[in-house]
RNA sequence: GGUCCCAUAGCUCAGCUGGAUAGAGCGCACGCCUCCGAAGCGUGAGGUCACAGGUUCGAAUCCUGUUGGGACCGCCA
C-alpha cells in the first residue's frame, strides 16, 4: 500500500474518463504526472501537476483542465478537500479516517509494511568490499561494506532477488608478496631474524599466520627457494587473510551469498572466453596507446598491446588487457568477471567501489554493455573517503607507521549499530566524518541515538500501559477505534508514516541507502514532538490513565511508529533498541 | 591535457523521474520539567542554492561554459 501511487492512479484514471467523455483529446501521455507531497504543509496533503503537464498537448489552459480534473477527483472519499492553485496545482487535502487507515495497515502489516514490488523478483547482484586478501579491512572498507550491504537489503525490500557478492583478489602480483610476507613471518616462528623490506607487509597480522606455518611446516622450509614454496604459502596466506576478514564482516553482521576468486579465472579458460566473446565483436585489436596528455610518466615509450576497443560502448579511450609481454592486465579477469556474472543470469549489476575507483567506471560499464548487449545495466556506487576524528583532531592514517585503524578496531570501540547507522548518514559520494566520541554522545545531533531514542519511548509507554493491566498486543491495538486521532501533530505523524512506502521506493530507484536513514530521522523528530506536546496538553499523552480505549488508540499510533523505524533499521542492518542505557 | 565526483545558512549536511515562499542539526537569542524518560520540545534571527548562459508553463535539480576543491589517468591490483 502505497498512498501516493493510490492517489495517482485515482488521478489517471479521472483523466482518462475525461479523455473518454471527450473533455481531454485521447491518447495523451500521463507519464508525467507526478503525486507528491508539496513541501508547504498549507497545500494540503497530495499535489499533482497534472494539468500543467497535459495542458499543451491538450491545447487548453492549465486552470480551466485543472478545473474539471478538481471537480472529479472531490467525489472520492478518501479525498477531503480539492483546489486549485498557482499556475494549475492541484492540492488534494485527504480525509483523516486516510491516515488512521494507514496507522491500521502499518500495524497488521508489520514488518512487510513498506515491502515494493519495484524490483519485480528481478535478479540484482551487488557486488561490494572486494578488498585485497592481504590485510584486515580498514575504515574505508567499512563504509562499502556497510553501503552495500544496506543497498542489498533495501532492493530486497524494494523486491529485488538479491546477491551479495564479493570478488577475491587472489590473482595478482600482490598475494605473491603477500605469500613471501608471511614466508619471512614463518621463518620468524622459526627462531630467525627477519627484516621487512619496501615490497613486504610488515603487518603484526601476519605473525600468527607464520607461527601456524611453523606448526604444521616444521622448519621444512627454512632456506628452500621461493619456488618451491610460493604456491603452498599463496593459498595458506590467502585462506587465513580471508577467513579474518569474514570474521571482520560478521562484526559488522555482513554476510555474503559468494565469494568469487580471481584465481578460479585464470587456466581455465574463463578470461580467454570473455576475450574472444569481445573479439567475435571486433572489440579485441593489437594497437598502440596514444601517451596520456599533460604529464607524461618518465618511462613511457609506445608499445603494442592487446587492446579493447571500449571507446565503441562509451569510453574515452580504449583499453589494454594484455601487456606487452603477453600477461594479462588486471582488467582482463575483471572482463572475465562481470561476464561471468551476466553469464549467470543477473538483470541487474552494482559494483561498489572505493571513490579512488572512479577512473574504472567508464571500462566497466564498456565491458558489461558488449558482454550483454546493452541488456544488463550496470551500476557503479563510489563511496568516497571516511575521514578520521579522535579527541577533535583529524587522524591520519599511515600504513607504513602502522597506525591504521581497521573495521575491528571501530566496531569493538563503538559497536556495530552505530558505525552501521553512522556509515550511512551521508550519501555515498559525500565525504564522511567519523568521529569516536561524537558517534557515541546521546544528543539529538546524532542521528542514531536519536532515532533509537524514539523507538525506545515508544516501548516505555507500552510497558507503563501493560504494567495498567491494558492489552496493547498488536491485534488489540489495530483492533481499537482509532477515529480520535485527529489532532495535528497525531496526524502528522501517521503522514509520516505513510510516506514510507514511497521513501523505499524513492531509495530503491536511485540506490541510495542514506535516504532511509535521514526518513527514519524525519520520522523520529516528528513522535518526538508529538510526545513532548503531551507536556503541555496532557491529551496527546499516549497513555490516558482510565481510558483505555483512547491509550489503545494513541498506542496504536506509537506502535505503527515502531513498525516503520524497526523496518528501517532493518534495513540499515540496525538493532532496534527496547530502552536507552 | 583528459575523465569522473563535489560546490546549498557562520559550521556540518539533506533536498523526490524539474514544481509553489529552498529544509534539518550545530552555533546564536529567547522560552518549556509538582507532567507517560527534558538524552527531549517550541519560537526567532540567519540564503544572489559557486558564476554566466541555455532548455520550458516552471530550474538548487536537466544541458553548455567558467571558477574553485577532490579522485584517477598504458606494461600496479
Amino acid at each position: 500500500m502505497n498512498l501516493f501511487t493510490d492517489i495517482r492512479a485515482l488521478v489517471l484514471d479521472s483523466l482518462s474518463a475525461m479523455m473518454d467523455e471527450g473533455a481531454l483529446p485521447a491518447g495523451l501521455d500521463t507519464g508525467n504526472v507526478a503525486v507528491e507531497p508539496p513541501r508547504d504543509p498549507a497545500h494540503g496533503d497530495m499535489a499533482t501537476n497534472a494539468a500543467m503537464v497535459l495542458a499543451k498537448p491538450a491545447g487548453g489552459k492549465p486552470r480551466d483542465i485543472a478545473e474539471a480534473l478538481a471537480a472529479r477527483l472531490s467525489a472520492d472519499t478518501r479525498i477531503a478537500r480539492v483546489d486549485v492553485a498557482g499556475p494549475g496545482f492541484i492540492n488534494m487535502a485527504l480525509s483523516d479516517t486516510v491516515w488512521q487507515d494507514t496507522v491500521r495497515h502499518a500495524i497488521l502489516t508489520g514488518p512487510d509494511f513498506g515491502r515494493s514490488d519495484l524490483g519485480q523478483g528481478k535478479r540484482v547482484n551487488v557486488e561490494f568490499v572486494s578488498a585485497n586478501p592481504t590485510g584486515p579491512l580498514h575504515v574505508g572498507h567499512t563504509r562499502g561494506a556497510v553501503f552495500g550491504d544496506a543497498l542489498a537489503a533495501l532492493l530486497d525490500f524494494a523486491g529485488y532477488e538479491v546477491t551479495r557478492e564479493y570478488y577475491i583478489n587472489d590473482g595478482g602480483a600482490q598475494v605473491d608478496v603477500l605469500a613471501r610476507s608471511v614466508y619471512l613471518r614463518y621463518l620468524e616462528a622459526n627462531g630467525q631474524e627477519v627484516a621487512f623490506e619496501d615490497g613486504t607487509y610488515p603487518g603484526n597480522y601476519l605473525i600468527p599466520v607464520g607461527e601456524a606455518l611453523a606448526a604444521q611446516y616444521g622448519d621444512a622450509l627454512v632456506g628452500k627457494p621461493e619456488a618451491e614454496w610460493l604456491d603452498d604459502l599463496r593459498d595458506f596466506a590467502t585462506d587465513a587473510m580471508m577467513h579474518m576478514i569474514r570474521a571482520d564482516l560478521a562484526a559488522l553482521g555482513i554476510e555474503m551469498d559468494v565469494f568469487f576468486s580471481e584465481k578460479s579465472l585464470y587456466g581455465t579458460g574463463r578470461i580467454e572466453e570473455a576475450i574472444e566473446n569481445l573479439r567475435a565483436r571486433d572489440l579485441i585489436y593489437r594497437g598502440v596507446l596514444e601517451p596520456p596528455k599533460g604529464k607524461r610518466p618518465e618511462d613511457w615509450e609506445p608499445r603494442e598491446q592487446t587492446l579493447f576497443r571500449s571507446t565503441a560502448h562509451g569510453d574515452d579511450v580504449d583499453r589494454p588487457i594484455m601487456k606487452s609481454d603477453g600477461a594479462w592486465t588486471y582488467f582482463a579477469p575483471d572482463i572475465a568477471y562481470h561476464h561471468d556474472k551476466i553469464e549467470r543470469g543477473f538483470d541487474l549489476l552494482i559494483d561498489v567501489l572505493g571513490a579512488d575507483h572512479g577512473g574504472y567506471v567508464k571500462r566497466l560499464k564498456a565491458a558489461v554493455s558488449a558482454l550483454s548487449e546493452g541488456r544488463v545495466p550496470l551500476d557503479v556506487k563510489l563511496c568516497q573517503l571516511v575521514k578520521l576524528w579522535k579527541n577533535g583532531e583529524p587522524f591520519k592514517m599511515s600504513k607504513r607507521a602502522g597506525n591504521f585503524v581497521t573495521l575491528r578496531d571501530v566496531v569493538d570501540q563503538v559497536g556495530p549499530d552505530v558505525t552501521r547507522f553512522h556509515m550511512l548518514t551521508r550519501k555515498n559520494d559525500a565525504p564522511l566524518d567519523f568521529d569516536f566520541a561524537k558517534v557515541l554522545e546521546q544528543t539529538r545531533e546524532n542521528p542514531v541515538f536519536y532515532v533509537q531514542y524514539a523507538h525506545a519511548r515508544v516501548c516505555s509507554a507500552q510497558r507503563k500501559a501493560r504494567e495498567a493491566g491494558l492489552n496493547v498486543d498488536d491485534a488489540a491495538l489495530a483492533g481499537a477505534d482509532l477515529s480520535g486521532l485527529t489532532h495535528p501533530s497525531e496526524l502528522a505523524v501517521a503522514r509520516k508514516l505513510a510516506e514510507w512506502p514511497r521513501m523505499v521506493e524513492i531509495a530503491g530507484r536511485t540506490n541510495e541507502p542514506h535516504r532511509i536513514a535521514f526518513y527514519l530521522y524525519d520520522l523520529a523528530s516528528e513522535f518526538h514532538s508529538l510526545w513532548n506536546r503531551g507536556n503541555e496538553e496532557p491529551a496527546l499523552r499516549f497513555v490516558q490513565d482510565g481510558d483505555e480505549a483512547t491509550t489503545r488508540s494513541k498506542l496504536a499510533l506509537a506502535r505503527a511508529v515502531t513498525v516503520v523505524i524497526s523496518a528501517g533499521l532493518g534495513i540499515l542492518g540496525v538493532t532496534p533498541v527496547e530502552e536507552m542505557r
